[in-house]
DNA sequence: GTTATACTTAGTCTATTAGCTAACTGTCAA
DNA sequence: TTGACAGTTAGCTAATAGACTAAGTATAAC
């Protein structure tokens, strides 16, 4: 039961449910991406990746000094297919992925150089 | 994505997991049956199962002073599978499926009772 | 009616959790 | 090898949530 817990409790939170909802259009992000999305510090996305990655939900990749994460293959197809239906047709992602649109445009270097403060992202 | 949500947070704590678990194999459950499998005070499970029933997870029937429960007729069939599934199998609830063949061998009126303190349920 | 009683609501306390800043770790580039 | 930097971890604060007791509501029995 504890597994189950720890799956419900990650999804429980609204941040990591957009996370999760946009990793059913992206197929992966990178860490700053998330940071983009959610407008919150590293810090916080870290944490609440690391508790998405501790369920079982989402899976990691590390690539140099950048980390991707996408949903947990092995993530149970019943939980899998409840979530992106319910997900699906929500208003209030809608932004979510019209946001998400504008910041994959961006290479993680120029997204990261942005949320330094300098402005180069070519497309805004 | 707030039913949703809500939904989430009705299933992640462990005593209100218990009850859909064994919601799972008792089809209705009266309110002091609840209070006599977790533990809890009265006040402590009716804030439990308001919780589920807001969520829309299970419902509630009044019969005169009682108030029974069950799952959600409505409940996503995806979500009721998965929820089957996981907690199907779980060596830590067998202790509730055993305690709970005790509780339904009382009727409510014994067991409300003996929550009073007199001892008269026949089977204990 | 009046009283007992099954459940709910309100108020309080404590524990958990989301957010932040600051310090740390590991990787890349000069 | 030193510095820059993406991401994580630690420590703090404020808000949320679970537990209790006590008071309130509604139903049944006397």
């Amino acid at each position: 039961m504890n597994k189950t817990l720890e799956q419900l409790k990650a999804l429980s939170d609204r941040n990591r449910l957009r996370v999760v909802a946009a990793l059913f259009h992206m197929d992966e992000l990178c860490a700053c991406q998330i940071v983009e999305l959610l407008e919150v510090t590293g810090a916080t996305a870290s944490r609440h990746m690391g508790l998405l990655v501790r369920a079982g939900i989402v899976e990691s990749r590390k690539e140099g000094r950048w980390v991707y994460y996408r949903l947990d293959a092995s993530l149970d197809a019943r939980l899998f297919q409840w979530l992106e239906a319910e997900l699906k047709n929500v208003a209030e992602l809608e932004a979510d992925r019209i946001l998400l649109k504008e910041i994959v445009s961006c290479a993680p270097e120029d997204l990261c150089r942005k949320q330094r403060g300098e402005e180069c992202c070519p497309n805004k």
